[in-house]
RNA sequence: GGAGAGUUGGCUGAGUGGUCGAUAGCGGCAGUCUUGAAAACUGUUGACCUUCACGGGUCCGGGGGUUCGAAUCCCUCACUCUCCGCCA
């Protein structure tokens, strides 16, 4: 979430960006903030003023027993009970601020960066990079669906018979290709300096406020009610939870982690041929890249970081475009995304298979990850990360890409992980 | 799942109702000494809210309660450890 002191300081400014974002009560939403704030420090104040008295009486009381003055000391307790009639009331008002507070802040998105395009949502997206040639293919290519069945590598029918829609069984070559991705993934991170984690692939309720996927997402993830857990959605989660509540040192700085995980959302609200095949999932793989660094260099990184998913996709030899998501389109955490699709050569259309942000402070207000800056004062890290990559749809543009009349190629950087070269 | 024991500042570890935000050691930082470093010695060293500042307030796993006063007593939840049971 956003930070208090930032709003108040910046009213204006915070406005204008939230209209970019395209959120509807940008003017009333701050406007009513900072009255209940200022309501709220100033019985701040008087909770203080009134537990000071009742410290000092207290102390007095101490102090007159020690003394063996315990007469005084029981007519001084009297003293006490309208201060303590007092803080209770002052008390519920408090907290009542409070949680009207929090709730208010929870809702106003993260602002977005300044280079951030104006827009209502996915058409106003600012295409800034084409790389690789579309590749022409014949009349008679397949859509990947088809090409699952024919080589026998993933089957939806298997899965919708043992779970259900969404959750593909890989076969074979199939399994082979997705084990292939994810070692090669990870060990271009591990180049590239992210450490390898292996994160929990369920988390609590704390975790999953911290990023961000509650209270906005909750419908989004999977719910283990027994136990009040929740199924990730991605490995961000369990990862970026690793330093919430934590004090960073400096010249730690950036930390680069990544992760494979498997992840499950429950995509409610998606229809149509836009779930088709490996299109969209409930469950699927993921190698994921977090970064934190200070917000002087968190703009760096997420150049560093693009470099990074574009280097795995120049490997895999697909052809992907890169999105600078406009403001109706950007996650409500973030304040800067680009996306990359790759394009699908007989679906003819470009498949999301990256995401990569910058949250700036937003993330780490509420995880509360922090450095102190060169004077000693605390500051809020930047976090970041992107999909580096997700599998599924890297899987349908490979298979359409690269069918021939022989087989589906593989590309070479992966057959070392796979062990063979063609699936046929 | 059953029984018991714990959870204190970056770490170790005291404190079991009254100047306790908390003894002490380690670690960190600064200084003295030294050509420099180490050692030794001295000092310093938590976070958060509020205030221009002085100051005030909160925090001893989380939440609630008892009391004039709680790290300390009670309830509750979470986690850790030991033993038993079950089990990959």
């Amino acid at each position: 979430m956003l930070q208090l002191n930032f709003i108040r300081d910046n009213k204006d400014l915070v406005i204008e960006r939230l209209k970019v974002k395209n959120f509807k009560t940008p003017q009333e939403s701050i406007e009513k903030l900072l009255d209940l704030d200022n309501l709220r420090r100033d019985i701040q104040k008087q909770l203080d003023d009134n537990k000071q008295k009742q410290n000092a009486i207290a102390k007095e009381i101490g102090m007159l027993f020690k003394q063996g003055n315990k007469e005084e000391a029981e007519s001084k307790k009297a003293q006490t009970s309208t201060l303590k009639a007092n803080e209770k009331e002052l008390q519920e008002k408090h907290s009542s601020l409070e949680t009207q507070i929090k709730n208010l802040l929870l809702s106003i998105p993260n602002l977005p960066h300044k280079s951030v395009p104006n827009g209502k949502g996915e058409e106003d997206n600012e295409v800034v990079a084409m790389i690789g040639t579309i590749p022409q293919m014949s009349e008679d290519c397949l859509p990947h669906w088809d090409l699952c069945k024919k080589y026998d590598i993933v089957d939806f029918d298997l899965g919708n018979k043992i779970t259900g829609a969404g959750f593909p069984v890989y076969k074979g070559k199939g399994a082979k290709l997705q084990r292939a991705l994810i070692n090669f993934f990870l060990q271009e991170g591990e180049n590239d300096g992210y450490m390898e984690i292996q994160p929990p692939l369920m988390v609590n309720e704390a975790s999953a406020i911290a990023t961000g996927q509650l209270p906005d997402k909750e419908a989004q993830m999977y719910v283990v009610t027994a136990d009040n857990f929740y199924m990730i959605p991605t490995a961000e989660v369990p990862v970026t939870n690793i330093f919430r509540d934590t004090i960073v040192d400096k010249k730690d700085l950036p930390i680069r982690r990544c992760a494979y995980s498997q992840c499950f959302r429950r995509e409610a609200g998606s229809y149509g041929k836009d779930v088709r095949g490996l299109n969209r999932l409930h469950q699927f793989d993921k190698v994921e890249i977090v970064c934190i660094d200070s917000p002087e260099h968190s703009y760096e990184q997420l150049e560093v970081m693009k470099k990074h998913v574009g280097g795995l996709l120049d490997k895999l030899g697909l052809p992907y475009r890169i999105l600078r998501l406009c403001g109706g389109d950007i996650s409500f955490t973030s304040a800067l995304t680009f996306d990359f699709e790759v394009y699908s050569a007989a679906q003819k259309r470009w498949l999301e298979v990256s995401s990569v942000s910058n949250f700036e402070s937003y993330q780490a207000n509420r995880l509360k990850v922090r450095y102190k800056d060169d004077n000693g004062k605390m500051q809020l890290c930047h976090t970041l990360n992107g999909s580096a990559l997700a599998l599924p749809r890297v899987v349908a543009a490979l298979l359409e890409n690269n069918q021939t009349k022989d087989g589906i190629k593989i590309p070479e950087c992966l057959q070392k992980f796979t062990g063979f070269d063609i699936i046929n």
